[in-house]
DNA sequence: GATGAATGAGTATTCATTCAT
DNA sequence: TATGAATGAATACTCATTCAT
C-alpha cells in the first residue's frame, strides 16, 4: 500500500514533470508547430517516456487546461470560503484570483480555445473529457455562486448569475468560457448573442454613467 | 486596358472563391486538420492552382481575417459616417456591426488568434503582414474616434478611448484584437491588465449600480 | 514556296530564340532546378509556346548540344578543308577551334554530360537522338582525320587515331565526348581504360621528355 | 563509453548501408529522376530514416562524392609514403590509384559535377560543404606533391605541379577536379585555358615525339 | 519503467504539360 | 500561332507513435 502510494505519488511528479515542459513548448511555438521531441527534450525524457503517461499529443495538450481549471477551482473554492467577505469583496476577489491565474499561465486563453476544437475532442479518452466538463461546469458555477450571492443580499443588480459569471470570464481572459463555447460554436448563436448584450448593457451603463443626465438629454 | 481590367477581376473573382472554400473548411476542420487538397476540392479547382492565388497555406488562413478586417472596417467607416447619430446611439450601432461581424464570420475569434502566433506571422510575405497590421489599427481607431466622440461631448466618462475599444471587442470577439495582444504576449502584461482592470471596474459599476447605496452601509 | 520558306526561316528564327534563352538559364540554375517558365520568361514567350517548338523539357535541352555540335562540325570541317596547313599547324589550328567552341558554350562540357543520362535519352524523339548521335560520330571522326592524315605523313606517332581523337577532346572538355561515355557508363570501362592508359603514356612522356636519360638511369 | 563508442560505430554503419545503396540508385537513373523511397527501399530502411542520417537529399548526394574523396586520398598517401619509389615510378602508380577509383565508383565524374552546381551548394550544411572543399583541395596537393618530387629531381619538365595534377586529373575523370572548376565557372576561364593550353603542349609533344625532327622540316 | 531508433502514413508544394480562348 | 491559367501527378520531408532492447 504505502509502495503502491508512494508510486503513484512519483507517477504524478512525472505526469507535471512533462506538463510543464509542455506548457513551455505549447506556449513558444503554439500547438500544431511543437513536436513531441521538443517536448520531450525540454523534459529531459525521451519521446516514447512522453506515451507512458499520456495517450496521445492531443491529451497531452488538454492536460495542461485541467491544470488550470484545477488552480482556478482552488482559487475560487478559497473565495468562496472566506465568511468574511461580503458580496463586493468578493467580487474582487474574484478578480484577483483571475490575474493570478493569468500569472499562472498567460495561455490560458488560447489552451481554452484549441480545447474547444471537436477534432481535438475526438481523440481524448472519455475519462478525460469528462474530467474537464466537470471541472469547467464546477468552476462557472463556483463563480456564478459569488454573484448568486450578491444578488440574493440585493447588492448586485438582478441578473442571471451563469450569464454573470460568463461575463465575467470573457472579460478575463478574452475567451468565453469552455461549457458556454462549446454550445456557441458546435449548436448555434444565440447563447453568446445573449450573453454579450447583457455585457455591453453593462458595459455601456458602466461608461455612461457618470453623464447618464446629458446622454438623455441630446 | 479594358482587358487588364477585366483580368484582374476575375483574378480578383477567384481569389474569393478559394477563401470562401477555405473558410468553410478551416471552420469545421481547424487549420492543421484542413489540407490543402481538402479546400481545393471545396472550391472545385486542384490543389495547384491555390498555389496561384496564395503563397502558401498560411498566406490563405492569414487572408481570412484580412477580409474580415476589411468588413469589420467598412461598417465601422458607416457608423462614424453618419452624422445623425448622437455618441449614445453610435455606440448601440457600433454594438450592431459587431454582432454582424460576428455573423458574417462566426470564426473571427480563432483567426485572428491564430494570426498571433509568431511562428505563424513568419511564413507571411511582408506585404500581406502589413496589410493586416495597418487594418488591425485602423479598426481600433475608428473604434476608438467612436468612443472619444462621446468622452469630448461630456455623455460618457472619461477614459483612454483606445484602451475602450478594446474592451468593447475583447467583450465582442472574446479575444483581445490583435495590436494589443501581439503587445501582450511579446512584450509584457501590463497592457492587458490595464485594459482589464478598466473592465473590471465598468463591470463592476454596471453589477452594483442599482444598488450602489446598499452595498457601501454593508 | 517562297512562303513555305519564310515560315520555316521564322520558325528556325524562334527556336534559337528559345535555346538562347534556355541557354542561360541552364547555366545559371543547372537542369533540374531551371523550370519551363523560367525559360519561357527569358525568351520573353509564354510556357506554351515553348512546346510549339520542342516536344519537352529535355528536347529543348538537347538541342543545346546538338547545336554546339554543329558548331564544332563547322569549325572542324574549316580546318581539315584548308589545304594549306601541314598536319602539325592544323592539329594547333584544332586547338584554337576547340578553345574557340569553349567559348561559344562554357557548359559544354555539362551538357554533354547530362545528354548521355541515358534517362534522358528515353525521352528524345528516335529523330533527334539519331541527329545526335551522328553529329558526335561525325565530329569524332572529323578531329580523326586530322591525326590520320599526321600519322600517315609519318609526321605524328603511329596510334589509332579515333582514340587520339578521344584523348583530344577529354583534354579540352574534362569529358569523354558522348559516343564514347556512352559505351563507358552503358556497356563497359574497357573502352574508358584503354583510352585512359594511352592518354597516360603520352602524358608521361610530355612530362618526362627532356629528363628522359635521368629517369632512364634511375 | 564503451556504449557510446558502439552506438556511434553502429550509427556509421547504417550511414554507409544508405550511401551504398544510394550510389547505386544515383548511378541507375541519375539524381533528379531518383527519389528518396526509390534509396529507402534499396537499403532496406524506411524514407523516415534516412533523414536521421541526411538532412536532406542533396547532403546525401553530396556524401558519395565525400567517400570517394575520402578513398583517394587514402590512396594517395599511400602512394606518397612509399619512399621506395621514383619519381617516375610513383606517376605509374598515381594511374594505378586513379583506376581503382574508378573501380571503386565509375560515377565519380558525374557525383563531382553534380556538386559543383552553385544550387546544389545551397542546400549543403557548413560542415559538410568545408569538409569537402577541404579533401579536394587536400588531394589536389597530395598529386601535386608528386609532380613535385619529380620536378626538384629533375626527373620531370619544370611545369606547375598544382597544373599538373589538374591535367592528370581531368584524363583521369573526365572532369577538372572541384577545386579548378569552381574557379572556372564562377569566377572566369583563365585557369581552365591555361591548364588546358599546357595539356595540350604536352599532348603535342607525346603525339609528335618520334618524328619532330620530321615535323619540323616540314 | 525508460529509451530512442525506426517507422510510414500524411501533406505541402512544385512544375512539366495541356488546352480553351 | 500564341497565350497563360489550370492541372494533377509526383515527391521531399515531417512527426506522432511504436517496440525491441
Amino acid at each position: 500500500m504505502g509502495i503502491q502510494e508512494r508510486k503513484e505519488r512519483e507517477r504524478e511528479r512525472r505526469r507535471q514533470q512533462i506538463i510543464v515542459a509542455a506548457k513551455k513548448v505549447f506556449s513558444e511555438k503554439g500547438f500544431s508547430r511543437s513536436t513531441m521531441e521538443d517536448i520531450a527534450k525540454e523534459a529531459e525524457l525521451s519521446p516514447g517516456t512522453l506515451y507512458l503517461y499520456f495517450k496521445n499529443k492531443d491529451e497531452l495538450y488538454a492536460s495542461l487546461s485541467l491544470r488550470i481549471l484545477q488552480y482556478l477551482i482552488i482559487r475560487l473554492e478559497h473565495v468562496n470560503g472566506n465568511e468574511q467577505l461580503s458580496p463586493g469583496q468578493k467580487a474582487d476577489a474574484l478578480q484577483e484570483a483571475m490575474f493570478d491565474v493569468y500569472d499562472f499561465d498567460p495561455q490560458v486563453i488560447i489552451n481554452l480555445f484549441h480545447l474547444q476544437s471537436s477534432e481535438t475532442l475526438k481523440n481524448l479518452s472519455p475519462q478525460l473529457l469528462a474530467e474537464i466538463e466537470d471541472l469547467s461546469r464546477k468552476s462557472l458555477r463556483l463563480m456564478a455562486r459569488i454573484f448568486q450571492e450578491g444578488i440574493d443580499n440585493g447588492v448586485f443588480i438582478d441578473r442571471h448569475p451563469l450569464a454573470l459569471a460568463d461575463i465575467f470570464w470573457a472579460m478575463f481572459s478574452g475567451v468565453i468560457l469552455w461549457e458556454s463555447s462549446k454550445k456557441i460554436i458546435d449548436e448555434n448563436k444565440d447563447y453568446l448573442k445573449q450573453t454579450l448584450t447583457m455585457a455591453f448593457e453593462i458595459f455601456g451603463r458602466g461608461l455612461r454613467e457618470k453623464n447618464e443626465g446629458v446622454e438623455k438629454k441630446a
